[in-house]
DNA sequence: ACATGAGTGCAATTAAGTTGCATAATTTGG
DNA sequence: CCAAATTATGCAACTTAATTGCACTCATGT
């Protein structure tokens, strides 16, 4: 996502001191394809050094409030974090795949969403949009094919509206 | 949602046996404004008769199985659930109140999501798009004014990029 | 050195969803 | 109509992801 962002200098914009851990949170999702979820963080880091769960979860959530991570769903139970959208790296759309639960970063002219009506009508205040799509990748997509070529019965797969 | 859906000849359709509590659920979400969650539909179904939890867990994923009800990431930890999109009613994006945790439907032409370059291009295969606003809705507004004006000391609200 | 506060770890808890198995209801075949 | 089979529901136990409370540690300032 990130080739090089100054961590240590986004922390100290935003008030929050730069311990190792907090760095290598966003290091991790810095260079990360695509966002992660927190145990996916853990393990990463944990390769260097033991970091507690808790430890994990607390650097997120301060780190979304502070708008340096941001939190998306994943279309499963749990939570991704990816390096919120700043000046670097603008917003993006994600892909979910139901069958093997990745999931990918759009480019992030690959779509795009028009609001404008919206944002002069709502009587809220609209902060942010997030766009997954859900569907079969490009590798299980594969393995569909190849099990219906064998004939082995793969699952009818059946395009359906975008939108409605 | 729905003003009138026949849930009995849907659920035939879809090779699925009308029972009391499948109808049930159908005319909950079609007659709510909002996706509901597990426990909501449990709640309000419980006022007639009592229901299991793990019936109506069953019961949505049977139902979102056969696109009936679909599933959406609701900015929190559980899943809400509505009638899935068909030919009664397109598909809508939803709005999410990060202060009070409330969902909206908005209405369908609110927003429009163009991804035809992104639908010729992307090696996978894209079933649906889900969107999700996030911000903060009308009554928890006047709230934080009505704090600011006595001089409470609410938040102060910044309207981030909607796209970056 | 000491006090202070921020950061982290550990154990226990919560919330949401899932699984296995028993029971109830419904359908099917005679 | 009855018995067998299938389908639907209920209950208890479990799993997973996330959260909370409290103790301990570490850096910083005086």
């Amino acid at each position: 996502m990130c080739y090089r962002c100054d961590y240590r200098s986004l922390l100290k914009e935003r008030g929050v001191s730069s311990t190792a851990h907090r760095l290598h949170v966003l290091e991790i999702l810095g260079s990360s394809p695509c966002p992660l979820s927190a145990e996916e963080i853990r393990e990463t880091m944990t390769r260097s050094e033991e970091v507690n769960r808790v430890t994990i979860y607390r650097i997120l959530d301060l780190l979304t409030e502070k708008k340096l991570v941001e939190r998306l769903s994943s279309g499963e139970r749990s939570f991704r974090y990816g390096l919120a959208p700043n000046r670097n790296h603008p917003r993006h759309a994600h892909f979910y795949c139901t069958e093997c639960g990745s999931i990918e970063c759009l480019s992030p002219g690959a779509l795009h969403l028009s609001m404008d009506s919206l944002e002069r009508t709502f009587p809220g205040l609209i902060k942010r949009a997030e766009v997954r799509l859900d569907g079969i990748c490009r590798n299980c997509l594969k393995l569909h094919k190849s099990h219906e070529s064998r004939g082995a019965g793969g699952r009818t797969i059946v395009k359906g509206p975008g939108r409605g």
